[in-house]
DNA sequence: TATTGTTATACTCTATAACTATA
DNA sequence: TATAGTTATAGAGTATAACAATA
């Protein structure tokens, strides 16, 4: 139980994570706000405040592009951006009270659709999956964080 | 290890399926086709030929988001569209050779990118991931396909 | 000079509505 | 009438390039 991972093991899980986007997107309802918005919400909920480039960095999206994102999650109340009082180039996102009870709901509202989907399997399948969330986060979280300029 | 999943295990599940979406994304270099397009071209090798309409509902998008994918992927060779001789208003796509092994290259590069994140978890995660891909396979066929109407 | 963030601009993806052709 | 698909149009999301302000 200890040997290395084989390459078809490999491509197993490469397909799957292909296949995840498209449950992914059908626990999304149109009209909602994009899964990028959502998490990055969800990392200034997870991580705490962060700057706009770190925010960028973390979820692999252009700078620009979250500057658009956190003005929007901004105009709707969810987040607030402060200046940074030790660098005035800088700002400080934070998730406020309506963005974490809209996060809240939001979750509330996925959860029950996984437990529908959950439910059409049989008890060992639930275990296995529910066994490897914890190690799936930790695959998600060796993702390093993308340089802003690719160097 | 008969019992029911509890819900904090359930919005774990609603979660991790959440941050997966990051991953994906950072899997999928800008500039290649976007995620549903892949997406579409795995369900025609994964499932054979399919109308228009019911690669839409299978995906998950509207039938002119599909029409239009399916207009980029016919453009540059990798499915084709022909008239279905049963029904004179139908058409079927299929994969072609070249889509196939567009799909091959781009598994190809994402296993690496896999492959280089599972080797960044210890043993027991990386076996815990593989054992659960069967289970979360099952959970995302799970998934109906969207009726075109929503009725 | 380098870094942080915004603005300008363009392209892709997506949706809804209106349309054509066939059943 | 209903269904399969396309075309028209608009909005969101994304990127790169150019810019302003601060370090």
């Amino acid at each position: 139980m200890t040997r290395a991972p084989e390459p078809e093991e490999i491509s197993d899980v490469a397909g799957l994570l292909e296949e995840l986007f498209r449950l992914s997107r059908r626990l999304t309802p149109p009209g909602n706000y994009s899964l990028t918005v959502y998490s990055a919400l969800a990392s200034l909920k997870r991580h705490g405040d962060a700057r706009l480039t770190a925010l960028a960095a973390h979820e692999g999206v252009s700078q620009p592009s979250m500057t658009q994102a956190v003005g929007r999650l901004k105009r709707e109340g969810l987040v607030q951006q402060v200046p940074d009082p030790s660098d005035g180039r800088a700002v400080l996102i934070s998730i406020t009270d309506t963005g974490l009870a809209a996060l809240a709901a939001r979750s509330q509202r996925r959860s029950e659709g996984v437990a529908e989907l959950l439910a059409a399997l049989d008890a060992t399948d639930q275990h296995s999956i529910i066994a490897a969330t914890g190690a799936l986060r930790r695959l998600i979280d060796a993702v390093p964080d993308q340089r802003p300029d690719g160097k």
